[in-house]
DNA sequence: CGCGGCCTTGAACCCCATCAAAGCTGGTGG
DNA sequence: CCACCAGCTTTGATGGGGTTCAAGGCCGCG
């Protein structure tokens, strides 16, 4: 198993697509991103409770920051794409509030500190925002959606982050899980995750063959869920 | 309905548990919430994505970040107590990402600014760290916990909070909401909310009459439900 | 005393979990 | 190039946890 290469950097692309990037923080992620390393596939990126040395970025890959209950059951948090920061914290002595695993082989970094330009700084506070936002959609999801539902709606948040990092082309992006950990995110067990997605693909709103999904009519399906684009600035 | 008197703040309370508040501090906050005003049972504090002019602390009472469907189901995605932040973002242009509701009348101010003190910024970051650490919880709660477990769970959590603010004794503390909204926290309705209420009564975990509820055993209810306090810095 | 809001209870139903087994697929080695 | 194998997907049958609908009881308040 081995990783695409991946040239166009996607992770930089998503941060730019968070708010300008000047010179000076470009240049740092730049070299940071030179300098990623790998980490294996189910490999600890970082453990619950674990001191944080400092943040890193997903430069390429798939992760998830879980929770495990004493009895074996698990839960993804949310997921963490290309671009997203892992560790980012403002406190002194932070401990890591989940762990985070890869859930493909993942290529990480260190970030650049936020000292580098207020643009960089700025991007990482949007990021964290972000972050927030999807943590609160998660929570309506699992609350309040019903499985179908759930499926269908982690697909379209998936597809909007990917898009903000120009992973995707007409609503079609790679998925490199499987339906057991799409499971694990939405709460779900993986046979009734397809269950329902293959609901989804017999109704015409998905397709999925191997690692690639597509949803044909994303503004349908977004309309159907009420679901409207996540936004945390104004301006 | 009337609010009873706080002369003990325990929102200024909570916030100390944190971390040590400098004179700065302490004196900001004290004005703070001096002029703090009165938001009624079940007015907007704030609604979904309206602009944040500038965050606000939850000096007495509760509300609750809340999601509405557009078909009308609602989910409550955390608690605010007393000494909670609401609306404390590090960018410009911030956007509420959810709407905040009071749940009971609840007493508010504008939070003193973080440039205040460097440690009045330590505390509030460290209740970011706690109110993203909360928001977790929520999660594998509502994913992967049944609705037994999802009451004893959230009350666990309730209590573990309330106690910072020096606001429980005994594991007994003052629950001013209703079944159905506690049904809107842990994703249930109110008729099984109620069911599962009066099982934890009948297992002799909980005791709740009127506004009091009582937990009999912190610590074996804790430990069947495999739950540790909430961690977020080490030191 | 009456009323509204909340709690409580019952019965029927349905969504999703569970258990079990059978296909499929991509990757590996012969 | 084919055979094999592990991991993933798919399918079926059954049961249970939670919802839904409906009605009755309780309590605080005017």
């Amino acid at each position: 198993m081995h990783l695409p290469q991946s040239d166009p950097p996607y992770a930089i692309q998503r941060l730019a697509a968070l708010g300008p990037l000047d010179t000076a923080a470009r240049n740092a992620l730049e070299r940071a991103v030179a300098s990623a390393y790998l980490v294996r596939a189910r490999s600890e990126l970082l453990s619950e409770g674990e001191e944080i040395s400092s943040p890193c970025l997903i430069v390429q890959g798939w992760a998830a920051r879980t929770r495990m209950l004493s009895d074996g059951r698990r839960q993804f948090l949310n997921f963490l794409l290309p671009g997203d920061l892992v560790g980012l914290y403002q406190h002194d002595c932070a401990l890591a509030v989940s762990a985070v695993v890869a859930l493909t082989d993942v290529k990480l970094c260190r970030a650049p500190s936020g000292d580098t330009s207020p643009a960089l700084e700025q991007v990482y506070a949007v990021s964290k925002a972000f972050e927030e936002a999807y943590l609160l959609s998660q929570i309506t999801r699992l609350g309040r959606l019903n499985a179908h539902e759930r499926i269908c709606d982690v697909l379209l948040e998936l597809l909007e982050r990917l898009e903000l990092a120009g992973q995707s082309q007409g609503g079609t992006f790679d998925f490199p899980l499987t339906q057991e950990m799409l499971g694990d995110a939405v709460g779900l067990t993986p046979v009734h995750v397809n269950r329902m997605v293959q609901q989804a693909r017999r109704e015409g709103w998905i397709e999925w063959r191997g690692r690639r999904i597509q949803i044909k009519d994303t503004a349908a399906l977004a309309d159907r869920l009420g679901r409207s684009p996540t936004r945390v600035q104004g301006r």
